[in-house]
Parts: structure tokens; C-alpha cells; sequence
DNA sequence: ATATATAATTAGGAAACCCTAATTTTAGTA
DNA sequence: TACTAAAATTAGGGTTTCCTAATTATATAT
């Protein structure tokens, strides 16, 4: 009954681990992405890890159990089903969206999050291409890759983002980009990475290495030579 | 932010106070209707009178304040739309409705209130006759009443029903009684108030007192002397 | 290597919520 | 009226969740 704080903190760690596989999900960090103090989050780690939720330790950080994965992966899955049911069915911005999914995604019925998927047509991804875990907490395989992994000559199909900032949604508007377009890379400034590419109206767009890290696309050219394979 | 809790407890006291004007709302009622025990509801009821959302004391009982009603039937609104729109839109059966809809009712987003209130039609009442509060907290008018209250030779419509116990609607189930349906008072036996009456079909039907207490109808014929004006 | 900044931890405490047990009111009834 | 049952209240305590301040580790950098 209790859960709400604790799918938050599950939620959040499961969060900070997929930015970056390498790094330690530190107690600092899940403290500045809840908005708490490190011996607040230090306490409650101590007793998710009492429950068999996590493991924590100060050299690896905090690990998500199998039972404490399944739980955050299952309010990621209700957190993106909710936000594309609010902005495919009831017509919500994609800013009001994250907010009120928020809250929906702490409702526990599974019967409802069933029906409004289905609904909503049981699709593998959101509409900013951000995967939908299955009810197994299997995220569907895709080749989606930041734009700056890509080299010259790739032609790329913008799927998604990874940044779902105001100010990065934004900066894509003004640089005309939208879901599904196609991009043709033509140059990597060697200085400082930034890049150069056509769209399918053949206009140049200048994107920095900063947003391309951000910008989420599937390289639709064979053999390329991008640093991803396909 | 701190609200579920509130909002229940406000919620609680405006349904204590709404089944009958007279009856002062006791802390025994409320501890009673939300699983609490006294002093835990006393201790509460302190603290919402300080913030102003109550007032209390032995003899009046809980009253709401304005600012405290505003919430509570705001919550009310919510969830009857929300059980509507589940009702109605997400083909939930009645039955499971209530429980879902005691946990979305808490959702904060007047927005998206008012996005599934449209897609549902606007409708004054829910799909068991319960009327939904406007958005300034004012119920609709209704000239239902208890069946109960009726006379020889009312002529009355079913609207809905004021308790919502699976066993009180399996009842009516049984009795072949629907939403809607056209009833005519035959007699009302005098030792226990027993109604006899028939439907559309000419059926005869025989309702407990108990039971008619609880069934709302609308009475069609005029000046049938029926106990309640209409 | 030592000073310094950053992160983690410990100690101690406040507020929200909820409880049991005991006591005091209040109300109902013989 | 006096007794008794029910309701309200007081006292005291437990858990959860969150904090600040102080301390200890750990890195980083000169």
C-alpha cells in the first residue's frame, strides 16, 4: 500500500542506470532526481535493500534486484502507455503529457493499463520513440542509436529522443526536425563534432555534438561504417 | 502534495453528511468509514479544522468548511466521472469501477477531468443515477426519490440507486429491475411496507422496504400524492 | 604528499499517521 | 436517579519519511 515513494525510488534508479551502464547509480544522484537529501535516500536504500528491492554498497551504488526491476520497469511500462494514451487518445500536448502520467502511473490496476494499450493499439513505442516495455519487462530490440554516433554518408530516420527537456523539444522544432524524418549526414566538423546534414527537402541543418547525443534515429543505409552496427 | 489522505477524509465527511442532513457527523462514523480508529480521526480532525478545511466539536460534530467542501466535492465530481468514463469508455463492468476510480479520483489534473468529461457526453448523472457536481460543486437538480416514499398508483422511472453494494444490485438483478425501467405501485402492504407493483411487462414485482429505501425513481404521474413533490 | 572539494555516513530530531490502553463524557435505560 | 453502554478524549508510543549538522571517507589537484 505503501508504494508510491517506493516505485519513485525504484523508478528513479532503474533511470539513472540505463543513462549510463558504467557509471554507479550513487546515492547523490537519486537524491538530486528526487528531490531529497543523501541520508534520506541512504535511509530508504537501507530498507529497499531490507525488503530484497536493491542492493546497495558505496564501491557499486545501488543495483535493482529482480524483484525491485520488475517493479520499475512495470511503472516505466504504465509511465509510456499513459503519456501515449493522453497525446493519441484524449489530444494532450506532448510537454502536459509527462506530468499527469506521473501520477497515473502509480495507479495499480493492470486491467486498465490492459485496456487503454489496447486501446491505444499496442504499440512497441511511445511517440518520442521511447520503448514500451512488455508485461514480461522486455523492452523491444531496436537499432536506435544518438545521431552522433553517425559518419559521413549515413542516411538516418529520426525515431525518438533521449533528452525530453522543454528546451531540447524545442530546439528541435526550430531546427525543423521531426519524428520519422529522413537526415542524410554529409559532415562531422572535426573541431568540435558538430554536424552537418540534409533533410528530405534537401535543407542544411547544423546540429551540435550536444543535441545529436540527444537525437535518437536507426541508420537505414547497409554498411555504412557508423559506429553502430545494424 | 500531501492530499491522498486529506482528500479521503474530506471526502468521508461530506458522504457522512450527505446521507442524512440531521445526523451529526461523529468520529466514530468517520474512523468507521475509513478503517481508522477514534483518536487517530480526532488528531486529524485538529489539524484540518486548523487549516481550515473543518470545524469540529462534540456536539455539531465534523462540518465541512466552504473551503473544505470545495475539495471534497470536487473529489466527488472526479470520481463519478471518472466511473463513468470507465463505465462507459473502457467497458469496465460496474462493479469493478469503484475501486479504480478511488484511486484515480486523486489524480491532479483538472484538465484531464474535463477531457474525459467531454468524451463521455457531459452527462448530469453516472450510469447508476448518482448526479455529478458541476465544476463550482453544484449538484444537479433531481427530483428523484426512494421508492419507498411512493403511494398507490405511482407511476415511476428507475434513476438510479443510492446504495452500491454487489449484493444490492444482484438483487435488483434478481428482481428483474433496470435502469430506466417504467414501474407502477400496485400496493403497499401495511405491516412492513412491503411494494407490490408491476413493469412494463405486467410482471408483478414484490421490493422490500429495505430494498426500496435504496432504489431511486422519478415520478411520472402528477399530483399521484406521492411524499415527495415533484 | 598534502590540501581541498565532494560523497557517504552517523546522530539526532521533527512532522505525519496510526495504534492501544486508560479515562472522562455523554446518553440511554432500569 | 443511578447504572451502564457508547462515544470522545487523553496519554503515550511506534513507524515512516524527511531534515540539518557534524563526521568520516574518498577523490582531485596542486
Amino acid at each position: 500500500m505503501n508504494s508510491f515513494k517506493e516505485e519513485n525510488y525504484l523508478k528513479a534508479i532503474y533511470q539513472l542506470s540505463v543513462i549510463d551502464k558504467e557509471t554507479i547509480v550513487s546515492i547523490t544522484d537519486i537524491a538530486h532526481s528526487l528531490a531529497l537529501k543523501p541520508p534520506t535516500v541512504l535511509e530508504k536504500l537501507n530498507t529497499l535493500s531490507t525488503k530484497g528491492y536493491v542492493t546497495y554498497n558505496k564501491i557499486e551504488g545501488a543495483k535493482l534486484t529482480k524483484k525491485g526491476f520488475d517493479i520499475a520497469i512495470n511503472i516505466v511500462r504504465r509511465h509510456r502507455i499513459w503519456e501515449t494514451y493522453l497525446y493519441k487518445q484524449l489530444h494532450f500536448s506532448w510537454s502536459e503529457v509527462h506530468e499527469i502520467a506521473e501520477q497515473l502511473e502509480h495507479v495499480n490496476s493492470d486491467k486498465l493499463i490492459d485496456k487503454i494499450y489496447h486501446v491505444i493499439g499496442s504499440p512497441e513505442f511511445d511517440p518520442h520513440g521511447d520503448p514500451i516495455p512488455n508485461k514480461q519487462g522486455v523492452l523491444p530490440v531496436s537499432d536506435r542509436r544518438p545521431l552522433s554516433k553517425s559518419v559521413n554518408g549515413c542516411k538516418c530516420v529520426v525515431l525518438g529522443v533521449s533528452e525530453h527537456s522543454e528546451a531540447f523539444l524545442n530546439h528541435l522544432t526550430d531546427l525543423n526536425i521531426v519524428l520519422n524524418d529522413k537526415l542524410v549526414v554529409e559532415q562531422i566538423i572535426a573541431y568540435d563534432e558538430t554536424i552537418k546534414m540534409r533533410n528530405k527537402n534537401k535543407e542544411l541543418i547544423l546540429i551540435s555534438s550536444k543535441a545529436a547525443q540527444q537525437l535518437l534515429v536507426i541508420c537505414v543505409k547497409p554498411n555504412c561504417g557508423c559506429k553502430i552496427k545494424i
